[in-house]
DNA sequence: CTTCATGCAAACCCTTTGCACGTCG
DNA sequence: CGACGTGCAAAGGGTTTGCATGAAG
């Protein structure tokens, strides 16, 4: 069966390759490769389900080095300014972060274990892009988070 | 042409029918009909963008009697927990409203005028559903934001 | 008359900012 | 060395809460 036509290629959040990618996109920014920069950024790495910016805040001040709130915050803020995370589920008082690959995508987030899909493509909401048109209204971009339950917590 | 079937119908925000199902769920729920309540409904019931919380307070707190914060912001807190209000691009510090409409449907706003259009159903995300299925994730639910310049504004 | 919403202001939360110091290149 | 990131703590902005008053049923 082939889905990708409409619906997209699903597939896991690969962490290592996104370190990388960071990596390499601070080196080619001329962003100083700090050790706070490197230990936040392998941190968030490391997850596979969204995290709240204070949980990221506590894990490092809880390392012996003691990374600051600050300095949490900026690299958060420099992150998503590359679109390297986004923000998800504002609903609650606190945010919550989940990393991003470059280009267009959505994730499917488990609502039990916070498991993460990435969704690639969206081919499904070009239809609505059309229709739209109908309507005189020209679509320049969207937003599309997926809620449920992943496999293993079906079980 | 018919785009409705996999796209769903795009229609603009109906204001008078929302203000009085508000209203009648207002009743069924013994909620108290207080003047301030209904003053907040009625003039969320005009907007056909959406508002940040802070107009709305400023809004009312012009009105002759003078709606005091808390209200404002207890009454959309009542709105959203009913579903008759939504957040929608909480990206920035601060949120913004838009009015909803029962049953499950998505809402494409103008970044110009704000003006929003509503689209009921949303055939579009089951392809993705299955996509997932497959996968062992079973969705449910999701949210989607949509958008772009409408008619009027691109003239 | 009893119950519950209101309004004021202070408390609260997360996030951002200023400034002197330390670190990267 | 020079520039820039860091850390601390305090300010900031939006949202929530406590309590006495006043309106709704």
């Amino acid at each position: 069966m082939n889905n990708d036509a409409t619906a997209g290629a699903v597939v896991a959040l690969s962490d290592t390759a996104w370190q990388e990618q960071v990596f390499a996109a601070m080196r080619s920014e001329s962003q100083r490769f700090t050790i706070p920069r490197r230990q936040i950024i392998g941190w968030i790495a490391e997850r596979t389900a969204p995290f709240s910016a204070e949980a990221l805040v506590e894990a490092m001040a809880a390392r012996n080095e003691g990374i600051g709130r600050s300095t949490v915050y900026r690299t958060v803020d420099w992150l998503r300014a590359e679109g390297w995370l986004g923000r998800v589920g504002g609903e609650a008082g606190e945010h919550t972060y989940a990393r991003t690959l470059p280009g267009h995508h959505h994730h499917a987030v488990c609502t039990q274990c916070g498991h993460t899909l990435v969704v690639s493509g969206c081919a499904a909401v070009e239809a609505l892009s059309k229709a739209l048109a109908q309507q005189g209204f020209t679509v320049s971009g969207h937003t599309l988070e997926i809620f449920g339950t992943c496999q293993q917590c079906q079980l």
